[in-house]
DNA sequence: TCCACATACCTATCATTTCGAGGTATTGTC
DNA sequence: GACAATACCTCGAAATGATAGGTATGTGGA
């Protein structure tokens, strides 16, 4: 079909990026509990792994979206990323164009 | 950056598919004429070309959801498109996934 | 003690989707 | 006659997500 083989069921084109930054807006937080704290406050809706977010992270980090802080807690390595301007800058332009996308389609489905 | 090359700015995962769906639905259309439905009801948010609705139509057919009906209509050769019951199925399935993430997305966007 | 599991990081490869460029042919307009 | 619009098509590049692995430490149970 349009090939559906997507575990997430499509419709993520973007998304997860999207998510990291809100979720860093509020406060610091690390890879591994940024993928934990996605499925949690999506309902199990979402459930991006590690192999897809912490690439992520780099990229964004090369970007100058955001800043790494690596630090020790409890014998465990942890690197914790902060939002630098550019982050937020990015969130407003992807929270933007996720509302128009979601307009947009909200306009072929259910029509006038 | 998380590479942003979309043309369409991202989020468009799986939407071109809904979309030509839910267009069906309410009418037989051909594929020129579906690429500009999508355009104007956007209002050029999703601008999806034919090399992207030509191919997924053809896909669909060979799938199942769809039904094609060549036609000449005044020298021009078109070829129309019809919801199978299995288009009909797909086209629920899709709105509901397509709903589910919407509110995932947003439970993150927007909490408390 | 040993084993399994959760934590916490990482990369590589594959599949899917979209985009852009190009190609053919007809009709209508200047 | 040239050009834009109509109407179909395919190919290849680029971006993204999914899956599967790989390393290492701490914790809890048998």
């Amino acid at each position: 079909m349009a090939d559906e083989k997507r575990g997430n069921g499509g419709f993520l084109a973007g998304v997860p990026e999207l998510l990291i930054l809100r979720l860093l807006q509020d406060q610091e937080m690390y890879g591994y509990e940024i993928v934990q704290a996605i499925r949690q406050q999506t309902g199990d809706v979402i459930t991006s792994g590690e192999g897809l977010i912490y690439p992520l992270l780099h990229a964004l980090e090369k970007g100058g979206a955001l800043r790494a802080r690596p630090q020790e807690a409890g014998g465990r390595r942890r690197i914790y990323y902060t939002l630098t301007s550019k982050g937020v800058r990015r969130l407003f332009d992807l929270t933007d164009e996720w509302s128009r996308v979601n307009r947009a389609v909200g306009q072929v489905l259910r029509p006038g």
